[in-house]
Formats: C-alpha cells, structure tokens, sequence
RNA sequence: GCCCAGAUGGCGGAAUUGGUAGACGCGAUGGACUCAAAAUCCAUUGGUGGCAACAUCAUGAGAGUUCGAUUCUCUCUCUGGGCACCA
C-alpha cells in the first residue's frame, strides 16, 4: 500500500490548482453567482495562530461546494493594512510602515497557502496600495459633498442643497464664501467639527481607546510608557452615520444574521421614541426636554440642565447664585477631563437659585437645576425629573430634599399635543469620527485654502498619495506627522489622516472589479455580483466594521452606485480558538500554536476537518492537540480503504451495487450488505449537503465518520460510490480527495466536479423500529414493516415478550399514544 | 444595574416540529498482533445495584404544562458577551 505523504500531497495539488486556475472567478457568466466573503484580516507581525483560519475554512468550505453545485463563486481574499499597529512597528523598527506590511503580507500568504484555500488571488486587494485608496477617497469625496434630504430620507448632493437655498432664501446670494461654507458644513455628511480626544501630553500624540491602560489607582494612562492621559478638544472629520440611524435599526429585519450581532447593533444605535417639550422659564428663555414618560408630565418637580447645555451661559448670569453655579459648572468639566467613563459616580448638581421652569401641563413652577447626571449629547441636554418614575430623578431628589409627587399617569401622546411639544425618535449613536492624527492611513483628499475655505482634490488628481516622511513619530503637537512635511502644509493639504475603518467599508465592492482603473468597480460588474451572500467573520466588528460598512453602502445605495442597500445578505460568525489553558492565545501568554506546524506535522486537511469538527462553527473553543489525532485517523482510514482491495474488488467491477444486484447474481447475503452501505452513502450525501448549507460542519463531519466506519468494514465497495463519498469530503479535505480521485482514473479536478445527488429511493426504508413506551419509560423495540397500519403496530407490541410482562392484561390500558415509524406510548 | 446568549459523561460535543439522552471524536481500561514498542484492530466505558437479564437515578438548581421535557413556561445559581447616568 502506498504511503500516505500528506507534505508531498498537498504541495503538488496546491501547485497544480495555482497553475491550472481551478478557483478562478469568471467575470461574468450566465451562471448564477454566489459570493462568499471572509471578514479581510490585518496583517500583523505575529502571523497566524491556528484561532485565525478557523473562519476562512468554514467559509471555503462552503464556497466549495456551492461551486461544486454549479454556482460562480466569487471568493477573495485581501488585506486591511492601515492602521497603529503598522505604524508603531515602523517608529520602532525605524522603517516604513509600507515595507513593514509587505513583509506581513509575505507571512499571511505564505500562511494561507499552506491550508489550501480556494481564493482567487488575482483578486486580491490591499487598502494601502494607491490604487485601492484612490476609491476609498473617491468615496469620501462623495460623501463630503452630499447631505441628507429627509423629505427623500435618502441622501443627495449638496448642490441641490444649494440651488434650494438660492431659490428659497434671498439671503444667501449674499452670503460670503466662508460663510456659506460654515452654514454647508452643518448639512455634509462628512464634515469637520471639534471633539474630545484623549492627549498624552508627554508623549505629544493622541491616543486611540484601546492604547490606554488604567494604572493602579484606576487613573487612564497611556499603555506605552504609562504616562497621564487627558482630555483634549480637536479639530476632527465626522461622518453624519446618526442620519442613517433609523434606516440602519429597520433594515436590520431583512438581514440573515443572528439575532445576537442584530441585538448588539440595535443597542448600540439606542432608538428612543419620545416627546420634545418646551417649559418655560422665568427668564426669557424655555427649556426644552426630552422625555420618554410625557405620561408622567403631572409628576414632574423639578427640571435640570446638563452642565455642557448650549445656553448654560444664560441661565448661570441669570442666576442669584451665579458664582456658586459658575463654578459648579467649571468642576464638571474639570471631572469630564479627568473621569473614567465606566464609574457609577454619586450625583451631584447645583440650584439655578431665582429661575423656575413653568410646568406646560398645569403650570406649576418648579426649580430648574444644574447637574451633571444630564448628559449634553443626549436629547436636548435637558430633562424634566420625576422623582417617583425615575431612579435617577429619585436618587437625586432625595439627596437634595426636592420633593416626590405621586400624580396619575395621562397618554403621551395626548399629553404632548397639548402643550404643543413634539413626538422624536433619539439615538444613543454619535456621529463617527473620521480623523486620525496619525501618518498611517488614507490622506483626506481636501485642501485647506487660505482664505479659510474648503476645496476637493480633483477626482483626476485622485490618489493624493501619502508623502514620504522623515519621522513617523508624533510631532508633539497632536497633529498628523504630514503637518510638518513642508510641501504637504504649503499645499494646504488635511494633515489628519482616515480611520482604520475607511477602507473595510467598502473593499467588498474592489473584489467584483479588483483592476478597475475608472470607477471603484464597473456598473455591470457590481450588477451581476450585487452584495454579499455569504459573510464569515468575528462578531468583534458589530459596533465597528459591521455598523460602518452598512452605513457607506446606504450612501451610495441612495446616491445610485451600488444595487442594493445592504452589503451583507448572510452572516455567520465564527467562534474563537482559545488556548488549551483556556486563554486567548497571545504572544504575552506563549500559548500560541501556528498552523504552519501543525501543517507539517498532520497535514492541511487534518487540520481543516479538526477545525470543523471541533464544535458548532459559532462556538468558542480551547484548542487541544491531543484531539487532532482523531481527524488524522479520519483521514488516514480514507486513504486506506482508498487503496484496499475491497475498493479494487469492486473497482473491476466497475458498476455500482444497485446495478449489479439487477445484472449479476451476487450471493444475497453480500448484496444486503451493499445494499445497506449505499443506502448510508445517500443518507450522508443528504445529511452533508444541509449541514455545510447550515454551517453545522461538525456533524457534517460525524456523519462522514460513520460512513467511513462502514466502509472500513466493508468487504467491497464499488468505485462510483467511493467517489461520491470523495466529493463530499472535498470541501473540508480538497487534497487527498484530489489525490485519489486522479488515481481512480479522474482527469479534472474533484474540486469542480459536480456535487452529487442522493437518491431518495435509497432513503426509504422498509421496515422501521419503533419504541415502546409504557407510562413514558422504554420497556421494548418492535420492528414493523414500514407501511404498518396503527392498529397492525399495536398489535405487534402486544406480542412483544416485555409489553406483556409490565402489562399483562391489555385491558388495564388507559391511553394509547402513537408517533407514526417512531414510537409507541402506553398509560397504565 | 440593564440587555443578549449559554450550562448535557473524565474532555470537545450529538439529539428533526416536544418522542429511545449521550451520535461522532478524544481520553481511559482490557485484549489481539509484536522479541518489544509504535501503528492498527476487537471489546468495554454516565452513576448506583446485580454474575446476568434487568432495574433505577441522571441534561446547572427548584417548580409547572404534557401520555412524554435536554427541547416549552416561571423562579433562582453560575459562565460568556454587549451597554454604562441615553431621561
């Protein structure tokens, strides 16, 4: 028998696949198409941990068979290389972030290729490669000189904003450019404001969240070096995602993701529905609150403003207490710089002494207050309190010995009428910031003119390519180290760069059209490929990558580039390989296993069935080695009944069972037993095809086993059985399917074969067993003929030795239960 | 604190619309082969009682619905994840 060389093996079909083009994607075709995305990874220094293909072999398991099935599949591959860790690497190592992710990019291929995925590389995409972000600002170009019409709830250019303003305000004719700008850019979907970063003075730069650590008095510092973290207010991009806030919670419903991903999104955007309503003031100013419980309006006793509220100003110089209150107001801040966000804090809040609010409902007046337990980002930076309804309002009242009234409840909405308020949706979501003050990322593709104004990059000077420079280390000023290349400020090109996100948003698109040079992809292209059916990947993106794709692909849904309004039809989740000691596996813990060696000491398909067969696709798991062994046996009987005599029994004869028991008197006994394993294979074909369809891969896997016990067992199996069991085993072991398969005779690849069929005649059986049951307990099994009439079963169990022991006289029965071809109850 | 998901042998996990709990794999024990080992093969493997047939208990805990519950309902415990004063 010959040796099972799984190195030898696997790197000759690798080859062969790369030369022969096996995966390649046609570019249009008159079959149907299904695509099949993996989330792209960030290539890291540390390569791969055996954690990481676990998603990339669920999802190329799947895009192999719906090959096999005839679909054309796109399945691609690429890279997200933009970003801090590239760009900390490079200060460093003292080289370029560019040759650091190349270098990266070599490991992951090398990595990849090993495991013996079907990409198509000749699409591969990289978000740092000019060409790519050339698209990837294109884009943001569009989205900068757009606004959202809410009469269309759709988006729209920001020039039919304009001649609506030319039209409808005489002013605006008027208006100097800087002015215009300044009125425009509250309207852009991509617009410039001011927001709070975290600031490492000492180290001179800002800091993302995840590069902050809590020393051990629980105060933020940075992670690097462990110097004091602030915060500090810049100049920043945003994107208006909160305009799409609605759109991105409704059209959740429509998505085949769990349930979980689409909880998670929904929080995160926060829908409130609620009521606006204006209290006034003894001063020359009302407050408007927001409020979810406008049916407790009668209960309100007091109202408070947010310390960052817009018009707080007013309100203190207004004030008897004005000193007291202007000071409250300082401390607030101070403690908003300084504060982890994630500690419950005790209430505190000062008394705008001489001001009352005017209850609308029933005129009373009530104390307004100030406090800091109102948020200014939130609704209107105001609230009404009701102490008795809301724990807050309680908590606070009672400190401050405000008092707690109890006042029937009347309808909201009545209610809100009558003072003349307004039912509004609120979100939790904030606009994203879309700036970094970093040299590793996409240049905003604006220019900054003298006079103050704004204007685009032409489209056709489109990439601005990011300088050279000298320093990648932060200029101490918190700006972007593009701020001190000399040409770059002279040209008054944005220093701030994009976020790590830009380019995942929509690097999908790239891959149905990876080389186009005049648009991110060709109209035809993207209305063949459409969206995404297929999308595999970690459930760590639901607020980031997962919120943000969906929110630029609605973009440019509305604006008519792309098909559809959602990227992502399906999507699967894998879980996580955790260490054998039940950790992450981290370089800090050295309990990381790399592929690469379990590849050269198990071989590629063990390992891509072992990661199958583990557990649900969508559970977390320890890796265990000692378990591996059970997919290298797996694989090993396969190569062993492939090259046994049993195999070449039947292979002479050349037809299968079925076939065979009709032409040739084969004795009874062996046909039975032929007959019996064909009907397993069919059984499996079934049970194979709906657990890849599902992503149940583990028992897709068990059942493969058991056939393979069988088989193992078998005194002959025919080779046209044998083979449909290879093509169903080639998704998760494409090569020693491959191997055997050209052995037998084949000529093309077993990974374009056709997927097989199972043939339910041979999934019907004749006689069934059926349990019995006395008082829910199992006391017999009764074998029947498949068409058995009910009385006909009954009858059978009553002559059953056991049934007649527990029940000797039938007529003590009180209850007959059955459960057709399954089982039988009887109550006593 | 609020929201979501989960808990099944020594371990990873199966179990269709409520219908034989423990498939498949790892590990373990005994045996065959071998000078020996590895590999492979055979048998056993949830607990308790019994030589056995078999009986009985058992799916985090407690209750409920049902002829019948791992599956449905309620309460609780624990684990994982999300949110963090969002009015």
């Amino acid at each position: 028998m010959k040796q099972y060389d799984h190195n030898k093996i696997e790197k000759k079909w690798q080859k062969e696949w790369e030369v022969k083009k096996v995966y390649k994607t046609e570019n249009s075709s008159k079959k149907k198409k299904y695509y099949v995305l993996d989330m792209f990874p960030y290539p890291s220094g540390a390569g791969l941990h055996v954690g990481h293909p676990r998603g990339y072999i669920g999802s190329d398991v799947y895009a192999r068979m719906k090959r096999m099935q005839g679909y054309n599949v796109l399945h691609p591959m690429g890279y997200d290389a933009f970003g801090l860790p590239a760009e900390q690497y490079a200060i460093e190592h003292k080289i370029h972030p560019r040759k650091a992710v190349e270098k990266n990019i070599k490991t992951f291929r090398g990595q990849l290729d090993k495991i013996g995925f079907s990409y198509d590389w000749s699409r591969e995409v990289n978000t740092t490669d000019p060409e790519y972000y050339k698209w990837t600002q294109w884009i943001f170009l569009q989205i900068y000189n757009s606004y959202y019409d809410e009469q269309k709830n759709k988006a729209r250019p920001i020039s039919e904003l304009i001649k609506k303003f030319e039209k409808t305000d005489k002013n605006w004719k008027k208006l100097s450019e800087i002015e215009k700008e300044k009125i425009l850019m509250n309207y852009r979907l991509a617009y410039e404001g001011y927001s709070e970063v975290n600031w490492c003075p000492k180290l001179g730069t800002v800091l993302a969240n995840d590069e902050i650590v809590d020393d051990k008095d629980g105060n933020p510092v940075s992670e690097r070096g462990g110097y004091p973290v602030e915060k500090k207010s810049m100049r920043q991009w945003f994107m208006r995602i909160t305009a799409y806030a609605d759109r991105l919670v409704s059209d959740l419903d429509g998505l085949n993701w769990s349930s979980h991903i689409k909880e998670i999104q929904k929080n995160w955007i926060g829908v409130s529905e609620g009521s606006e309503i204006e209290f006034k003031t003894s001063i020359n100013r009302n407050i408007k609150v927001f409020t979810t419980r406008a049916d407790t309006l009668f209960g309100v006793t007091y109202v408070v403003l947010s310390p960052e509220h817009t018009n707080i100003g007013e309100f203190a110089v207004q004030s008897q207490n004005m000193a007291e209150v202007t000071e409250y107001i300082r401390e607030a801040k101070e403690r908003v710089k300084k504060e982890d966000i994630t500690v419950e804090k005790e209430k505190t809040g000062v008394e705008l002494k001489g001001i009352k609010a005017i209850n609308p409902a029933n005129g009373e007046e009530v104390p307004v207050w100030v406090a800091d337990y109102v948020l200014a980002s939130y609704g209107t930076g105001a609230v009404m309190a009701v102490p008795l309804h809301d724990e807050r309002d309680r908590e606070f009242a009672e400190k401050y010995n405000l008092p707690i009234i109890d006042r029937p409840f009347v309808d909201a909405k009545e209610i809100t009428e009558k003072v003349n308020g307004k039912l509004v949706k609120k979100y939790k979501i904030r606009d994203a910031v879309f700036a970094r003050q970093r040299y590793w990322g996409e240049p905003i593709p604006l220019i900054h003119n003298a006079d103050g104004t704004i204007r685009d990059v032409a489209d056709k000077k489109l990439p601005l390519v990011l300088p050279s420079v000298t320093s990648y280390e932060p200029t101490g000023t918190g700006e972007s180290p593009l701020a001190g290349v000399k040409a770059w400020a002279k040209a008054g090109y944005e220093t701030n760069t994009m976020p790590g996100w830009a380019g995942s948003s929509w690097y999908f698109l790239r891959y149905m059209d990876p080389k186009n040079k005049k648009a991110f992809a060709d109209k035809k292209m993207l209305k063949y490929w459409k969206d995404v059916d297929m999308y595999v990947g970690g459930q760590e993106h639901a607020t980031g990558h997962l919120l943000y794709s969906r929110f630029w692909h609605k973009f440019l849904f509305d604006m008519g580039y792309v098909p559809t309004a959602e990227p992502f039809k399906t999507l699967k989740n894998q879980g996580m390989i955790l260490a054998s000691d039940g950790r992450k596996m981290s370089k800090r813990w050295g309990n990381v296993i790399n592929p690469d060696d379990i590849v050269k000491t198990y071989g590629a398909d063990t390992l891509r069935v072992y990661e199958m067969f583990m557990g649900p696709f969508e559970a977390s798991q320890p890796w265990n080695t000692d378990s591996i062994i059970g997919s290298r046996r797996f694989i090993e009987k396969v190569w062993r009944i492939a090259n046994s005599a049993s195999l070449d029994n039947a292979f002479r004869r050349s037809h299968s069972v079925l076939e065979g028991q009709v032409r040739s008197g084969h004795s009874e006994d062996s046909s039975k037993h032929h007959l019996a394993l064909q009907k397993l294979l069919h059984k499996t074909i079934k049970k194979v095809s709906e657990d890849i369809e599902n992503f149940s891969f583990n028992t897709a896997i068990s059942a493969m086993m058991v056939l393979v016990n069988e088989m193992d067992k078998a005194e002959n199996i025919s080779s046209a059985d044998f083979k449909l069991f290879l093509q169903i085993l080639a998704p998760f072991a494409p090569h020693i399917t491959e191997e055997i398969w050209r052995e037998m005779g084949e000529k093309k690849s077993i990974n374009i074969a056709t997927w097989p069929k199972y043939n339910p005649k041979l999934l019907i059986e004749d006689t069934l067993k059926v349990v019995v049951q006395i008082n829910g307990k199992v006391r017999a099994e009764i074998d029947i003929p498949a068409d058995a009439s009910e009385e006909k079963v009954f009858e059978t169990a009553f002559e059953n030795e056991n049934v007649k022991k527990w029940i000797p006289n039938t007529s003590e029965i009180k209850k007959k239960i059955y459960v057709k071809g399954r089982l039988i109850n009887f109550v006593v």
